[in-house]
DNA sequence: GATGAATGAGATTTCATTCAT
DNA sequence: TATGAATGAAATCTCATTCAT
């Protein structure tokens, strides 16, 4: 997410909406984003005490409710730059054709990264869905979104699958993998995964990987090759 | 879930431990748990009021700390038996052998159908975490064994892959895309989804593997099969 | 007002409307709703803190809230009841018959005693109008309600007056005469003001009294010229 | 209301006190008191906040502490004005002659055009008497001075009369009856409403009216009559 | 074994006022 | 002269837990 003063334009909470913001201003609103973000991701909604918020921003409790009306609304207002960065990268998903298998190994990369900054975030959105439907909304859009962009790179690339349901399933894989690996629950080194996950998608889309014009022993080496991402 | 009146647990002194609990004990603890249970899935763990849940049992304030000594405790107490399920279920793992697709297939419609259960309370686990670490580990622990158990069968049916990580990816794959579908977030029937998800898991593991006596025309008919089933 | 548990019967505030109290329940109950009474009249009703009330009622701001929702909703709760005991003494109001003058004036000195005791709770009301319309339609409505009962026994005792516009007056009057006199801004005895406020009642209704000794062509016309200007 | 820069006030610490107010001051010190005559009538003391006053004003926050100490210091001041404008009125109360009715009844039409404007603040009054005695003496003061007053006229017109007491409950009815007009509790025309006080107002100084040509005894005996409660 | 009343620490939020520019 | 940002004490309300019956 990108965090500078100006990310949203005006936004912030409510008591700021639509009021300029001198610099001064704009630097402590950035900074009690960034402290949200963090106390956040670190303890969770509920668990979140305004007060750690405050501390950690380095203001008082009047500023805090200057930029924002209220607890959840710093954490909307999270949620919503988090939400941005993630469909932004939603939106830059290459194609599943063969020959653009690096790109989507990038790709996978650059989710990964993604997620190292806000796994941690996400993880507490569940907490909030509670609260406020809107933002449990958000959050479903987000799969939803992933989902919708994969399915269309499905689509084109392996005409005659059920795009819909692939994707989701696939789109479960790598966030949940992620997801693991972000919290430490996986030991398995980073790239690895991103090998795997690159692998099971290809099978899953391309299926027993055969150009058609080839003689019947290629095969074999096709599938060593295929094998050969998933090995230790 | 297995619901013993010993329950006690690990957790910090149950006031049942010890107790021999008569007829109409033992009707009460099931009503709290119950109500626990249920109101944990609705609300999460924060958010769920001690209130809520003694209302749901039917039984007062005093009642509820007479079998479990705090909120966290009962939270604690039904987490357990969900493991407990969980556990039981990832030990039931059928082999991935080509010849036991249905078995696994059968296996993937368990999982779903407790999903169906448990789903709701997995959500609020990660909430905990923050406040009791060994639930949080138990947690983790789930999934842990999920990975293991698969990793066994990976290990088995092809020797030659990274078994640790495909079996990661693939549970990750399995247990989310469960909670997606229990949480109305994907429309697809469940029934397609579990043919998705077998189906990958398939050509993760078998990849375009050919038995070596097979003629070339099977290739592509395996591979047509292969794909059938993420058709729409 | 009647201060005693069975008020309202199940009334108090939200948090117990509907459940049954025991009698230790209805003492503290009753308790805080002394309290309450005596603070705002003391203070008014943003000047009174809630923690002025638990402490005068001896109780902790748990209890508090656990009979009423808020110090609005206690608030509200004991405007009921001051309203309950002003609308009945409204409907005890005499005929203003020249017969039944001590009536009047033994029902002048009762609506002064009331006012002693709920005076100074009653100068709190407007200020909570501000916050809930309904508190202040409940004060406007008392008003309207001694109004229309004195304007029926001034519509018998003298038909042709426009007992609608000479009740709301004389309301006025009494009301704003007895709080005067309460909160010490007149020094003068309370029974000479009550003999005053009889006195200009009685001569605004029936005119010039004449001993019943005198020629009857003279009342007559006094009586229709006093009346004149009161007309509609 | 008299708006003098030098307002300053007996409360604490005026800033503008001694300070000569160019012509941009003095538009910018009428706007803040313009705008808090007017929040404070609509919300009261407390329920005002600065915040709205200088909304209302549009000025910011350093600006209004720069011409008035505190909020208190802000209502002092336009309670003085108020104050002002009201004993101005009280001053050219005219006899209570029967010659000089209509004189009567055209100060009370401008008792009631004043309390168009400043009724709605002088319901606030009471609310700031608890945090500062001295306004709330300057309101009974009010009082006392409007009561003073009509006493001198009561006691020339009707030398046998309690003037005090008949005074002050006068002035009570003649208030009060203008408040509830002003604040839309009577639907009675206002009109008609002055006409009943002057009517009541005679009445109660006056006795029965008698036609000037009767004869001589019975006026005396009558008024003697209608006096006699309202004697000391 | 069970109940409902009571507790009080602690959380969020408000808002008059001061400060720095 | 004016501004808008910042302050922080204090207010209201919550809720897991304990107590008395």
């Amino acid at each position: 997410m990108s965090r500078t003063p100006a990310r949203g334009g005006a936004r912030g909470g409510a008591p700021t909406r639509g009021r300029e913001l001198r610099a001064r201003g704009q630097r402590t609103l950035a900074r009690v984003l960034d402290a949200g973000t963090s106390v956040f991701a670190d303890r969770g909604y509920y668990a979140a005490r305004v007060d750690d918020i405050v501390k950690a921003a380095d203001v008082s409790h009047g500023t805090f409710y200057r930029y924002f009306s209220s607890k959840q609304d710093l954490f909307g207002a999270v949620a919503e730059g988090v939400a941005t960065d993630m469909v932004a990268l939603a939106r830059e998903l290459p194609s599943l054709d063969r020959d653009d298998e690096p790109a989507f190994r990038a790709w996978l990369e650059q989710f990964h990264r993604l997620y190292e900054r806000h796994g941690r975030f996400l993880r507490t959105w569940t907490e909030a869905e509670v609260i406020d439907s809107e933002i449990g909304r958000t959050a479903r859009d987000l799969v939803t979104e992933f989902s919708r962009h994969l399915a269309t790179r499905v689509r084109a690339a392996a005409p005659d699958l059920d795009a819909g349901a692939a994707a989701f399933v696939l789109v479960s894989m790598i966030e949940r993998t992620s997801y693991y690996v972000q919290s430490r629950q996986l030991r398995v080194a980073a790239a690895e995964t991103l090998d795997v996950l690159a692998a099971v998608t290809r099978s899953a889309v391309h299926g027993a990987r055969r150009p058609a014009h080839r003689d019947s022993a290629a095969p074999v080496a096709t599938a060593a090759a295929g094998r050969a991402v998933l090995r230790s």
